[in-house]
DNA sequence: GCGGATCAC
DNA sequence: TATGGTGATCCGC
């Protein structure tokens, strides 16, 4: 039996990221009610529910605590606290850099438009092992979302059109994306195939240009260049650029101004959502607490330097002040830490099959070590049962390894918690430390 | 160093 | 008739 505010939160688990964007075909209540009806009593929804419950009871902890610490608090200290970090925070902040980033319109579904032209303004989704990579803008009308099972977004869009992925035709592209705009700065960071950050001081200095100008003077060379649109963000930290990027898109771009109270008004009514690296489950833990968006953040000072360990006093308060780094630097070789390769098969309940199907896994991952001129230390298996749990088993060598012989070592471990469940998959894996 | 959880695309 | 693949980080042990 769930509970209402139990039910709202798995609801959200399962329907992913809402746009809060005008133009929904369907209102979210529906598209919830949906996916609800489509994925009950299935293996996958359990364990969500299971993670969702988890997360739940993490919470009550958390309130408990904070209840008991409540108790002899000294609020002016606990602010003071906050207030020391907070300038401590403001003495780095660094308004001198004009950041970009760029993110690519609905990217493989733009590039299938390229390849097929039928396919343009259609509601159509870009599929891979039962999910969706991404869907058209058209498609997201319907609540259909990157990561959404398949079936489930042909219930939410009876007219779905579903596009198998080309993996090397998007790695083509977005190569020209990038030499595009690498033209811009020549220490562009690329993320994914999809999106990159840009450094765009030197080169508005040196062209007399202001950022938005030459921002959309990029864009549209992007465009130009490969007929594919993008978004960009422009703002004085990286942070703070990838939201904005957000915010007009598809095919739009944001500039936030250089100075402080232009930042502060851009964060205080700002989702804490909204903040690279609170996802779904930070995103609960943190309005269990009364904090829905970074303004909210300095209100619950107090409560917050309480509870630093769990919540992050500094890292919110970053979130808060809209301060983070501005430092954009290409892809350095030496900052891969690991290499993996997983699957996801059919149940096989077979102990000789399950090795011969981890034997082509690893096939693979030694094919990719080789290729990539890579070796390691630690290497991680990871499975998965066919109730969705997953578990990983790690060992470290004493010596760096490579080959597929050598990444079976991990295969012997006990493997306890699954002795009398079927394995669903498997994933053959490593973990690195070191380049050949 | 290990294992689980979370996050991003 | 059905829920992916790759890589990173953080926390508690
Ligand atoms: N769970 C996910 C999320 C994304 N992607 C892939 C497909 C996307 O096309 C690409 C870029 O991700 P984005 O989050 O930038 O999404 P889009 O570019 O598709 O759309 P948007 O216009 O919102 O950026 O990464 C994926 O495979 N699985
Ligand atoms: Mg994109």
């Amino acid at each position: 039996m769930l509970d209402a505010a139990e039910n709202t939160s798995l609801l959200r688990r399962l329907a992913g990221p809402s746009t809060g964007k005008a133009g929904l075909a369907k209102d979210q209540t529906e598209i919830n009610r949906i996916i609800a009806e489509a994925s009950k009593g299935s293996p996958f929804y359990e364990n969500e529910r299971k993670k969702d419950e988890q997360v739940t009871r993490r919470i009550e902890v958390l309130l408990k605590k904070r209840e008991e610490l409540a108790k002899a608090a000294d609020i002016a200290k606990l602010e003071a606290n906050a207030e020391r970090l907070i300038a401590e925070l403001e003495a780095t902040r660094d308004l001198s850099q004009i950041i970009c980033h760029v993110d690519m319109d609905a990217f493989y579904s733009s590039v299938e438009v390229l390849d097929n032209p039928e396919l343009a303004d259609k509601a159509f989704a870009v599929t891979g092992g039962g999910v969706l990579s991404t869907a058209s803008y058209e498609a997201r009308k319907w609540g259909v979302r990157s990561g959404m099972a398949t079936f489930i977004a042909k219930k939410l869009c009876p007219d779905l059109i579903c596009v198998a992925h080309h993996f090397p035709r998007y790695i083509e592209m977005s190569k020209a994306v990038m030499s595009v705009m690498r033209k811009y700065d020549s220490n562009m960071a690329s993320w994914g195939l999809d999106e990159a950050y840009l450094n765009l001081t030197q080169y508005c200095a040196a062209h007399n240009l202001t950022a938005e100008a030459c921002v959309a003077q990029m864009r549209e060379e992007v465009h130009r260049e490969t007929k594919l649109t993008c978004s960009a963000g422009i703002a004085p930290n990286k942070m703070l650029a990838k939201i904005c990027s957000d915010r007009n898109k598809p095919n739009g771009q944001y500039y936030l101004a250089p100075d402080r109270d232009s930042v502060m008004t851009f964060t205080h009514d700002l989702s804490i959502r909204k903040i690279p690296g609170i996802g779904r489950v930070t995103e609960r833990v943190i309005e269990s607490v009364g904090i829905k968006t970074c303004g909210d953040i300095y209100t619950h000072r107090a409560a917050i330097s309480m509870l630093d360990k769990e919540l992050g006093l500094k890292s919110l308060l970053r979130a808060y002040l809209g301060i983070a780094s501005n430092v954009v630097e290409p892809w350095a070789r030496e900052s891969t830490k690991s290499v993996g390769s997983e699957r996801t098969f059919k149940t096989i309940s077979d102990t000789g099959r399950l090795l011969e199907k981890l034997d082509e896994i690893a096939e693979t991952l030694e094919s990719d070590l080789e290729h990539g001129g890579w070796c390691g230390r630690t290497i991680t298996l990871r499975y998965k049962l066919d109730t969705f749990q997953s578990f990983t088993r790690a060992k470290t060598m004493d010596r760096y390894v490579k080959s597929k012989q050598d990444l079976f070592a991990v295969s012997t471990l006990p493997h306890p918690r699954c002795r009398y469940d079927p394995f669903h998959g498997i994933d053959g894996d490593s973990r690195w430390a070191k380049s050949l």
